[in-house]
DNA sequence: TCCAATGGTTGCATTATGAAACTGATTGCG
DNA sequence: CGCAATCAGTTTCATAATGCAACCATTGGA
């Protein structure tokens, strides 16, 4: 067998989140629907990507629970894509990819847009690491442990 | 032409930052160079993955300017990828991925390993969003605005 | 009813990916 | 030094993924 890769099973968790959302448009998906896209339509269209493409991204999308299928909510008999509370948990991620590409990016000025907090307009502060204690951590402050054993509960 | 869409010169900064870090293997590839990997044989061990696949990704992330080639720190003539300030500035995202998994993976139990905090082996805390004063913001807290218009200047 | 828009699927060409074989330097070792 | 093993890739070839365009079945509006 010759097929991609799968890290399905792998013991990493990026690579597992990789699984479900590295794919070349999954993320910019993800993106439109936070963003209120929830047609096939309008992201044909807002993405500019094959329809085929698309149709399969969705499906893997909604396989692995980060979107849902409803009823339009306009009343047409079409079905819409909705994000789940998994989709919407991708928000994060999104604003770590935004957030690297405002401070590292080659030529920032062909950036279009920057997020703001919609209450001030004010842009949004940088995600940061931090330690149960309030710590910022830096990579080189942390490490990994194994996952603790789900044995008995004790203190 | 029928090859893959590119996302460079793309006005969004979460398109652009795909196009650099997107690729299947790359996320991965960074993972490990912040966990202490440098050189060819090392990646490719560990990671498991074909050496013409991660030959081209070497090349691809050391063009845009997360990785760099440097002279072998143990005195042998073989060159090793070291993390530039920008490849070291993925660590957030990776972190932001791993937190999604933890939170929202279907068999959280094959997850293998937990970020802690070196100085006391605690669990990090969640990456958060705030605002400017320092208010936590949900996605719909938030929006886009378009950059502001950049000073005249000579190009 | 007719016809356009929506939401796909199918077919085919092009690219990307992957396993394995191969190459050429570098290193360890006797 | 001489030589085998290791390292760091490249090449080759098969398979999978992607992209475009054409096609098709429903839906919805006039």
């Amino acid at each position: 067998m010759v097929k991609r890769t799968s890290f399905e099973g792998d013991a990493c968790p990026i690579a597992r989140a990789l699984e479900a959302i590295g794919d070349w448009w999954s993320l910019l998906i993800v993106r439109e629907a936070l963003f209120g896209l929830r047609r096939f339509g309008e992201f044909q269209s807002k993405l500019g990507m094959a329809k085929n493409i698309l149709s399969a991204r969705l499906r893997a999308l909604v396989d692995h629970g980060i979107l849902e299928t409803a009823p339009a909510s306009d009343g047409s008999a079409y079905q819409e894509y909705v994000l789940t509370p998994k989709g919407r948990g991708v928000f994060p991620i999104l604003v770590a990819l935004r957030q690297w590409s405002e401070e590292f990016d080659d030529r920032p000025e062909e950036i279009a847009t920057i997020l703001v907090d919609r209450a001030k307009g004010r842009p949004v502060r940088k995600l940061e690491l931090r330690a149960e204690d309030g710590r910022l951590l830096a990579p080189a402050d942390t490490m990994l442990k194994p996952r603790p054993a789900p044995r008995r509960r004790s203190a």
